[in-house]
DNA sequence: AGCACGCCGACT
DNA sequence: GTCGGCGTGCTC
């Protein structure tokens, strides 16, 4: 008589626990750690992943239906490294494999034909390094002989040649026989640095991101895994990717915020890199000029090493940075938008045919539209906010929700036609640009202006072949771009982003301000930059001039550790949401309560601090009220204690899928 | 998450 | 009398 095998699974389902099933005895094959299976579950099919093969199981359990691939697909270190990210992020095991192992059961690679690449003039490589570089350089090559974990933080200024030093630590570690992995923000806005790669490394490269077809994925994935591939460079997920020979990861412009996933799974790319180059015993490298307050304090804190590229290449100055000051009146008058000396600026780089870039962190064409006789402003059917107008296409649009309304002649409420536009953006500064200047080629680059397929591509080496003169637009044209034409970089309107009610609306600002400075003046000629604010004497702002990026760390530093905001505390969001106002908020109250005594059972959990319920800073939106619950915890441990023991230990907490946890969030709107 | 079970309102 | 609303509870 055979003895009953069992298999632990994990499945796909918000639930903190794992089930077990029996294998039938038709499948004879030994099934490994990692396999995935099809197994029946209440009435469904759903696929699962073995974690565990357990010499007793569950009584009542069912029998697997199949075993789907021949050969397990996560190796027992990927698991481990797996069941890590899962705890950090008190999330359920099954659903982070999901995410680490997003493909269907059957994907018959066909052989995807590469596709068009518009061209793009990539500076070419420097022959010579920088004393900077090379110091940097060496000091990242301690950890590869023998390869051993350590963190480093490269602060180096925009144009500092950061690129190229991680070049350079590649090319080690291919003759070392490793791999390496490269994260960054989003691949679509940076098809210059994607390029550099492949120039670099044109047998050995491969790119990953969200919009390759699932047979694509499935193609880099085995390609990285059969060791085809050595250099990979990609968004967020490629940290999950399965290299077996992993020797270096590199997080470009590691303090983006792209890096997080805010849907499903939440996570930090960033975070999750360094969980794993701890796990795989290898360096990684963290480079931005403007790290996240949180990455320079681990560096403060000694658990990772400093490096820094004070100084752009070949000597070339970083831009000056000229602050003009709006008068108030001047938002109500369309010819002054652009100040003088801004208009100036830009005539002349025309003039000198060479190219700008504007920033204004505004999608469309007014803010809102106010009725002046009885003061109504047109708010979402759905949401409590105000409905952004877009001229071009007569509509006023939602921005969370997308609804979408025509323009109307009169007010809802008081029927007067006196409807009127406040507040300004992309959308019309760039109509005051065409009149401003008719012969100048102008274009935008904002999240409307880019939906169509290709048009981001399009817009981008349309700039980069010298075919339009000015582009305007919100964030994206902030990102890490590299066109030497560009000698002046205007900001509209520093002021938006600078007093959200969000604790890290400074620290983004000054991200914001100093990427999209380093635009300027990246080839030869030198670069310009005008900020246009109404509080020119903003503390952030002359930091931002001084491109003094540790005097500005400094000062959120203190003034974060006054009001215990990280990088001093770590923080839970718990979040809850329903069209019931009450429902949302009662139900967030008793898993509040129940967290409140869980933090009394425990002396050492006194430190935590549970703030909440209380409503969140949006408070409707897409017809749910929303409300949130704040954890602040000195350290990760002490938070994880607890929420791990309250989620094992309390079954009550089986309601938690209603709950969303998001473990440090970024975002607390 | 899904999906069933279960107990109250307006319909052929 | 039924059809169907979504509250509650469970899933190897």
């Amino acid at each position: 008589m055979m003895e009953d095998r069992w298999v632990d699974v994990a499945l796909p389902l918000p639930l903190y626990q794992t089930f077990h099933y029996k294998i039938p005895t038709e499948i004879q094959h030994p099934i490994s750690l990692g396999s995935r299976v099809w197994v029946p579950f209440q009435r469904r099919k759903l696929m699962g992943y073995v974690i565990d093969i357990p010499k007793e199981g569950y009584p009542q359990a069912k029998e697997i239906f199949s075993v789907v691939d021949p050969k397990p697909v996560l190796s027992d270190q990927a698991l481990l490294f797996l069941k890590r990210v899962a705890t950090y992020y008190a999330s359920p095991l099954g659903e982070v494999l999901k995410a680490a192992f997003p493909f269907a059961p059957t994907s018959p690679a066909k052989k995807s034909t590469p596709k068009e690449i518009p061209h793009f003039s990539t500076p070419d490589r420097p022959k010579m390094l920088t004393t900077d570089q090379k110091k940097v350089l060496h000091q990242v090559k301690t950890s590869f002989s023998p390869f051993r974990f350590a963190p480093y933080l490269l602060q180096g200024v925009t144009g500092s040649g950061k690129t190229e030093v991680y070049l350079r630590l590649i090319d080690e570690v291919l003759t070392l026989k490793r791999q390496a992995m490269v994260l960054v923000p989003e691949i679509s806005l940076t098809p210059q640095a994607v390029h550099i790669f492949k120039k670099a490394f044109p047998q050995r490269i491969a790119v990953y991101h969200s919009r390759l077809t699932p047979a694509e994925r499935h193609e880099t994935w085995k390609a990285i895994q059969e060791q085809e591939a050595s250099v990979v460079i990609g968004t967020r997920s490629v940290v999950f990717a399965p290299f077996p020979a992993l020797g270096l990861i590199v997080v470009d412009e590691e303090h983006d915020s792209s890096f997080k996933q805010e849907e499903k799974f939440r996570y930090h790319a960033r975070d999750v890199a360094l969980i794993r180059a701890k796990h795989e015993n290898i360096p990684i490298l963290l480079g931005s000029a403007t790290p996240a307050i949180e990455s320079l304090y681990q560096t403060i804190r000694k658990k990772s090493t400093l490096l820094r590229l004070p100084q752009r290449v070949e000597k070339r100055p970083l831009p000056e940075i000229e602050i003009v000051r709006l008068q108030k009146k001047d938002a109500h008058f369309e010819n002054t938008l652009i100040s003088q000396p801004l208009k100036d600026a830009l005539r002349e780089t025309l003039f000198e045919k060479q190219q700008t870039i504007l920033l204004l962190n505004r999608r469309g064409y007014a803010a809102f539209l106010l009725c002046h006789c009885c003061g109504h402003v047109l708010k979402c059917k759905y949401c409590d906010v105000s409905l952004t107008v877009y001229l071009k296409t007569q509509n006023l649009i939602c921005h969370y929700c997308a609804y979408t309304l025509s323009i109307p002649k009169q007010c809802m409420v008081c029927s007067q036609e006196e409807l009127g536009l406040i507040g300004f953006g992309t959308e019309k500064i760039e109509t005051y640009l065409n009149e401003l200047f008719p012969h100048a080629r102008i274009a935008r680059l904002d999240k409307v202006s880019t939906a169509k397929k290709n048009a981001l591509q399009k817009i981008l080496s349309d700039f980069s072949n010298g075919n339009i003169d000015i582009l305007i637009g919100t964030q994206m044209v902030a990102k890490g771009h590299d066109f030497p034409n560009v000698t002046l970089v205007g900001v509209i309107l520093a002021d938006i982003a600078l007093n959200l009610p969000d604790f890290r609306a400074p620290e983004r600002t000054f991200q914001l301000l100093t990427q999209v400075a380093g635009r300027a003046g990246r080839g030869e000629k030198k670069g310009r930059v005008i900020i246009q604010t109404f509080q020119p004497h903003h503390p952030h702002l002359n930091q931002v001039r001084a491109h003094n990026y540790f005097s500005f760390a400094e000062e959120e530093l203190k003034w974060r550790h006054a009001l215990h905001y990280p990088p001093f505390r770590r923080l839970i969001n718990f979040k809850c949401q329903h069209p019931d106002m009450n429902i949302a908020l009662q139900k967030l109250r008793s898993f509040t309560e129940k967290l409140e005594i869980w933090r009394k059972s425990d002396p050492l959990f006194s430190i935590i601090e549970i703030l909440g319920p209380s409503p969140a800073p949006l408070f409707k939106l897409k017809n749910k009220y929303r409300f949130h619950t704040l954890i602040k915890a000195p350290s990760v441990s002490s938070q994880q204690a607890l929420l791990t023991e309250a989620l094992r230990c309390d079954h009550s907490f089986r309601e938690m899928p209603r709950i969303q946890i998001d473990v440090d969030p970024l975002n607390l709107l």
